[in-house]
DNA sequence: GTACAACTGGACGGAACCGTCCTGTTGGGT
DNA sequence: ACCCAACAGGACGGTTCCGTCCAGTTGTAC
């Protein structure tokens, strides 16, 4: 049943149309109707691509993810120094604010919406975090190759650290309608790097002691 | 109309019910029949209550914010060090761990999905980050009282940093089913903290350049 | 130029959900 | 003992939305 040449061209037609309104009004608050409507298919042309609402909400992800992964990475792998790391942000900042704020990220806003109740949407969203982590450490390697940042740094540590934060002010943006708090967090996550080369160039004094009083399980 | 005795302790009781729901179902998968019978009174009840769902929504997340940020004012009243942050770290992470991250953070995800859609709703969740960040930064004048962090850190900014740091921990959690992104991502904040008060203590050197190369509008 | 995939268009059932309404019953205050 | 707010319980209409179905049309590969 599956065989395919223009039909794989509608189908993404229906993903783009659905990842669109599914950022706006999210998950929840998009139809299949509206998906239909927007991308200008019928009903019963929705129902030969997806079995059900479920698989469409995967396939945006994917979509989504991809897209999102892929810009990340074209902008990341050039980076080499600290400056070109406040230039990503300034990027990343700057194509969050032509809306103010809204709509979050759009990893993190499906993530949050649909990460408790599909199990295989949650493990979708967890590997594309986790990639988008992979670029964030291979840039913190370069960095640590270049001596720009200390070679015992726990690149996997600062790399979540990065996600987070880029996370935390995506959320904090989007609450505010202003993008200023997501700037600032990023910025801490930079200038943390700063400071790590900084402690290590001065005496390496009373040494690293990143204690962590037991924790996770 | 509005007179009251014990309709409030009913009124209460359906916004608990409902800030239950919605926290592991989302604003959107929960139904008002749903609360109704959580909180077991009668639909016609409710409608005493509450005008319409938005109404709820609303009432949930002052209800859900008061008790979020009193059990955070109590538990960071109380730290004056670092370690003690780390203490605090360790008590938020702990009970994020209770669900294995699950449902994420009751403020931002409320504020995800509703930040958008009901401006009212998300002035609220602003007023209440707000004051989570008002939390951090008396947190921080302490350290800085106390010769901790330096003198000319921007408590502001790095409250902000400490907010985002949470959220962006509590998304990771949410998405991993695994509260160690969060455990890192608060850790690097402290880190920094620390790093700052090093930086300062070893010569004051090349100067504070928190470069930002034009960002937010 | 024919066969089949891709598609239109819309009717349709059924379920879920919101919000209204109405007939009562309970309970606390005075 | 009385009164009225607070409540139960459920019927109800209207809407929205999901998913199915089908009769007919367009495009494309061979």
């Amino acid at each position: 049943m599956r065989l395919t040449a223009r039909g794989a061209k509608t189908r993404d037609r229906i993903v783009e149309a659905a990842a669109g309104l599914m950022r706006t009004h999210g998950v929840g608050g998009t139809t299949l109707d509206d998906v239909v409507s927007a991308s200008d298919v019928s009903k019963s042309q929705f129902y030969r691509h997806f079995p059900d609402k479920t698989a469409l909400v995967r396939a945006v992800i994917e979509y989504v993810g991809e897209r999102k992964i892929a810009g990340e990475r074209e902008r990341l792998e050039a980076v080499r120094t600290l400056d070109g790391l406040r230039r990503w942000r300034d990027a990343i900042v700057h194509d969050n604010a032509l809306y103010d704020g809204r709509y979050g990220c759009s990893l993190g806003s499906l993530a949050n919406e649909v990460a408790d109740q599909d199990a295989i949407a949650r493990t979708k969203l967890e590997e594309l975090f986790a990639a988008w982590q992979e670029l964030f450490a291979q840039v913190l390697g370069r960095l640590q190759r270049d001596g720009i940042i200390p070679q015992d740094a726990d690149l996997a540590q600062l790399a979540t650290g990065f996600v987070a934060a880029v996370q935390g002010g995506y959320l904090l943006a989007q609450t505010s309608r202003d993008v200023t708090p997501m700037a600032t967090s990023i910025d801490m996550a930079i200038t943390h790097l700063q400071l790590l080369a900084r402690a290590e160039r001065d005496g390496s004094g009373a040494g690293d002691d990143h204690s962590r009083s037991g924790t996770a399980r």
